[in-house]
DNA sequence: CGGGTGAGTAAACGGTGTTCACAAGAGCTC
DNA sequence: GAGCTCTTGTGAACACCGTTTACTCACCCG
């Protein structure tokens, strides 16, 4: 009993560990050597734990995205079930908040070029992989706004017949994690421009928060959050999403 | 005579080595050590031309950068001075070439939460800093946009009343750059609005390219080209750039 | 109680950036 | 041309890093 529990618990401290260094000096900081030093141990003991230093980053990011998974779940359980917008305003307002907060983790599992580990469904092998939960935050709310009402959305004509089959896909993933998490959406309201706008919604929300985060907007802004409620309020208005409850 | 341009063509080797072992093995790959033995010498001679790993790094990024905009001004200089909509092409597909091919750099200089490196064209003490390269060209490129038409864009009473300071002064960044790039466009052309509407382009640009380098798109994209294509059509198209031009 | 298993250690290898004292040479001055 | 200086490069050393190997020691199970 106590020798699974023990591993778990040095297991925990390691990754702890781990962040405390990312937070407090970065990511390249975060090194086995840092993190055995800190806890008292010797780097080599680390390798009881995780094959290799690439093998621990990759746990830790996936720590990361839990941990943002869990602040989002937690706004969108002060919202009422039917407030589709309030979720989806909930869900980008603490994804930019999360991302403010914490710029490292932020790099870590958003923006660093690292080919071996990306945020797909898929892995190298066309396997699959479990979405993270953070991703699955994500659909799960997407579902709930399908579920009750059509979005606008360009004809399934009208999307580029090159990214049919990418996107016929990406509406398979999202028809499997939109049941997974217990909404009812019928098929035929989730055509391929409804995925193709998802995708549209997600390159605008991410890059406006990554442009905040490492300050590459083209002009000083005083205050950069009315231009991301801004860019929200464009993003919901050209969906059909209402501006009820509107931010201010 | 020969004593500084000896010293100025070890310079250029130093960095055409780093260069060559950047593109050759990675950009982990590009040592003080491995410069040294690659070019017959010592790691420490490097030293009497550089400051630190870092700082030769950086020198190495600035010849990037203005490989980019030298590689920008070639694409242009092919297309006709009144293809508006072909130059914009032309740019944002350059911008992407770039950061797929360089994707440490494209880290360095857009993607690193460092608060000292902004983009911005005001220092921290709020001086004037000399806008890079890489943004003239694309402001000059705007410049002859709004010089051969007005865009299609909101009225100025539409943009939120809260970014309208930030906004004035990002349009008069705008005049300021077009001006000295020998552009005439006429002041009541770039309003508030069209101000907003380049910003939120360079949103989308920015979030496309970063989701591409850093593989963080929501599934597995077979081939990224037709999306960002998609992604520059739907931008041109918004805007009024009419989708002459076009390409396949 | 004894054997096996798993956690942790020490030592070592090859790699890195960086510093320092020192040698060789080019160039300038007298 | 002799002497002096200033630059350029070297070699050794230091402090890190990831990783492997052989080893110890404690604990758990039969």
């Amino acid at each position: 009993m106590t020798q699974a529990t023990r591993r778990a618990d040095t297991d925990r401290a390691i990754r702890a560990q781990a962040r405390a260094l990312l937070v407090r000096d970065g990511p390249q900081a975060v090194t086995l050597r840092a993190i055995a030093r800190e806890m008292g141990i010797t780097a080599p003991a680390l390798y009881r734990y995780y094959a290799s230093h690439d093998d621990l980053i990759e746990h830790l990011r996936a720590d990361v995205c839990e941990d943002l998974a869990a602040e989002l779940a937690r706004d969108l359980a002060e919202l009422s079930e039917d407030d589709r917008t309030g979720q989806v305003m909930a869900v980008c307002r603490g994804f930019r908040r999360w991302a403010l907060a914490h710029p490292q983790e932020f790099v870590l599992v958003f923006a660093s070029p690292s080919e071996a580990t990306s945020n797909c469904p898929a892995g190298p092998n066309g396997a699959d992989v479990p979405m993270d939960s953070f991703g699955r935050i994500f659909l799960s709310v997407a579902g709930g706004v399908l579920a009750s009402g059509p979005l606008v959305v360009p004809q399934d004509r009208d999307v580029p017949p090159s990214l049919a089959a990418d996107l016929t896909a990406f509406r398979g993933e999202l028809l499997r994690v939109i049941a997974e998490s217990g909404v009812e959406v019928p098929e035929e309201r989730l055509g391929l421009g409804t995925a193709y706008v998802m995708l549209q919604a997600w390159v605008r929300l991410y890059g406006q928060v990554a442009l905040e985060v490492f300050g590459q907007f083209p002009f000083p802004v005083t205050d950069p959050e009315p231009l991301f409620e801004s860019m929200l309020a464009d993003l919901l208005r050209e969906v059909g999403l209402g501006e009820d409850g509107l931010h201010e």
